[in-house]
DNA sequence: GATGAATGAGGATTCATTCAT
DNA sequence: AATGAATGAATCCTCATTCAT
């Protein structure tokens, strides 16, 4: 009987922990998330910690144990969930036997479809430009960790197809940038919720394909 | 012809009024302004209307003699102080001798120009994209107001080219925004304070333009 | 022509005085009437010097010009605007030939009228028990003025039936007072505003009368 | 049976409670008296909240804790400070070998004594006619619960001293109401501070009853 | 480790009062 | 005499943070 009285030990499903050690090493991500969240519904300064709190199911007090204050919280929301749109290495390979010109549709399909199906990125692109002001430091850390690569993975592409002979860059900088605008353009009217003026996705890509394109494509004459 | 060239005398409005009288009608606008500042100073939950007051030379009370509350401070403040950057009509006249790939060129130099010296335009955008959640309305009015001409402007360009059979409009729906989304590009970097990664302007134009230029111009073959 | 420019003078209706003389004359009544029927809206803490100024016709600087400060306002709103029930020498002269009996019902007759008509007292009652703690001095000034002579008045009344074999006293004390009590009863349930309990007053006012006569009417065996 | 004269443990209610638990549980009743004392001292607007969480004990932000906000606060201290004088029917059993002329002079004994010896009742009255504008839901709920059965518990006497043919009930209306009015304007006296105009209470009450017992005695000629 | 009662600094808003015009 | 713009003290209420349990 004795034994029994204890609640029959879950199986090591996700990891060796004991239930109340796993309950601890996931509280932190609990939190974050619910952070997450309520920063999403609410903006920095209007989110109460109890919110979180109450959404992570957990108290007040909690938060202060796996994060300093606030400030700390919201940073380390903003660092931890972002997400990189693409790892390059695995992309490249994944689709090595592609030409250029796919590879630039898919690098915009792949884009567009993080950008819908993934809540975090756009939120975060919100906070960057909401509270950027005060968290200069995690501005610059998240455009060099997720922004930076994005461009300098389409420039690699179009420095492929130069170099295959498709692509013509006749333009000293900035180019990946420009080409690539449309998108951020989509993401920032996502955000201001003009449900309205949103444009139908599909062909939306489809332009700003075509645009690219017509762009960089060496003319065959 | 000299007296010709002095601006004429405004009306009784605001020189003969009495001083208190006119300190009084200017009020409203050294407010607004000094609201601006700090909001984008420090975004608008973390402004507090003490400071506004300071900044604008009055007192918290003064403040509220001219404005309901702080909400409403903020929504005339976006309201009033959005410039359009152009009047189409004023534009098109000023231009009309031009070829339209130099409209296409004016346009784009006047939208960075407006961009760059006017604060107030990108300021505004981050209160859009910042606290849009909670004013939806001055959102979408804002966006019919200042956004959509700015579009509707550059198809007029685009469908005059067309006329003209300079340009080429191949896609449906969409290819405004799409070719002036690096614009908005700008924008944002400006406002993220990416002040290293921010692009030099003349660069960046040139590069905006010719990928516009690329994008449109009918082939002559 | 210059006569005329002058606005005709109007006739020299209720004093000699000239318009902006008179004008100035009534002032003071006007704010105190104003100041009143704010104080009833109100009560005393929440009424606006300002909306006393409105109603008044006025602006707030004039209040100032007037009185002291709120507090003296409200003090000389219970002052000046306190009405006498009765006047008693004139009361007596006039029903002179009436009985004893009939005075009493007389009496009570005008003390209910008075309060049913005369929005004054009833509202100055709600003052000094309201406001009466802070300001104790109008409160007994108020008592001794209009509530004593109210009681003398029903007391020689009674002294009278008495003189006339009619009435008997059999109480040395507080004897008025409590014969008199469902009026004020009457008055706090109309201040509670229990539209739903007051009684009908006509009905009220026969028990009432009623109940004094059986209490005081000298048995005849 | 030295063990049964002591008072049978309280349910684990208050005693079994930890420290903070059980001073949880006892700080809505500090902070209602607090709340209820300073009401009296300085009326419903001139009261300060951190004035309240003072003299509770506390500081402003536990007040908030426990009420929603000074409005709520207020409510709740009239609703639950109020007390009724009588439980009818256990006034009528502990009485009920009385006569009925009996049971009115301890009824009237009751009611005074409780007006004197209880704060509550009489502050409470003042807050209704003070405030009562301000919040009528209150007022018709005191109304109904704390002076309807009041009414209500007179008129069982009186209708008990009719049944017994001791007592006759001459008017339709409003009786009870009218008889028990000395009451009230001792009440009111005690509220002005007229202290140099109070009565001595056993007198009054005596003249009181008197006034009754003439207005219902059945004549027994 | 978790809790949640308590704190108290901080900020929006109101309004009696002043005073230059 | 009258105005009404401006002031700033006063007060409600919120919420990040602490800490005894």
């Amino acid at each position: 009987m004795v034994g029994i009285k204890h609640a029959p030990r879950p199986a090591a499903a996700e990891t060796e922990l004991r239930p109340r050690a796993r309950r601890k090493a996931q509280r932190p991500q609990q939190i974050l998330h619910a952070a997450f969240e309520e920063f999403v519904e609410r903006g920095y300064t209007a989110t109460r910690i109890e919110d979180v709190a109450a959404r992570a199911g957990v108290t007040k007090g909690t938060i202060y144990l796996y994060f300093q204050n606030k400030e700390e919280l919201f940073q380390d929301v903003v660092r931890k969930l972002s997400q990189p749109v693409f790892d390059e290495k695995q992309f490249l390979e994944q689709h090595h036997h592609r030409s250029c010109e796919e590879l630039v549709r898919i690098y915009l399909d792949t884009l567009y479809e993080h950008m819908t199906v993934n809540l975090y990125s756009r939120e975060i692109l919100r906070f960057l430009i909401a509270e950027g002001r005060n968290f200069p430091v995690i501005v610059s850390a998240h455009f060099d960790e997720f922004v930076k690569p994005l461009l300098t993975m389409f420039d690699h592409i179009l420095q492929k197809g130069v170099h295959e002979g498709v692509f013509e860059i006749w333009a000293e900088d900035h180019l990946s940038q420009i080409l690539i605008s449309p998108a951020l353009t989509y993401a920032i009217d996502t955000l201001l919720g003009a449900d309205t003026n949103l444009p139908e996705l599909k062909v939306y890509v489809n332009t700003h394909y075509e645009m690219v394109m017509r762009t960089i494509r060496k003319s065959t004459i």
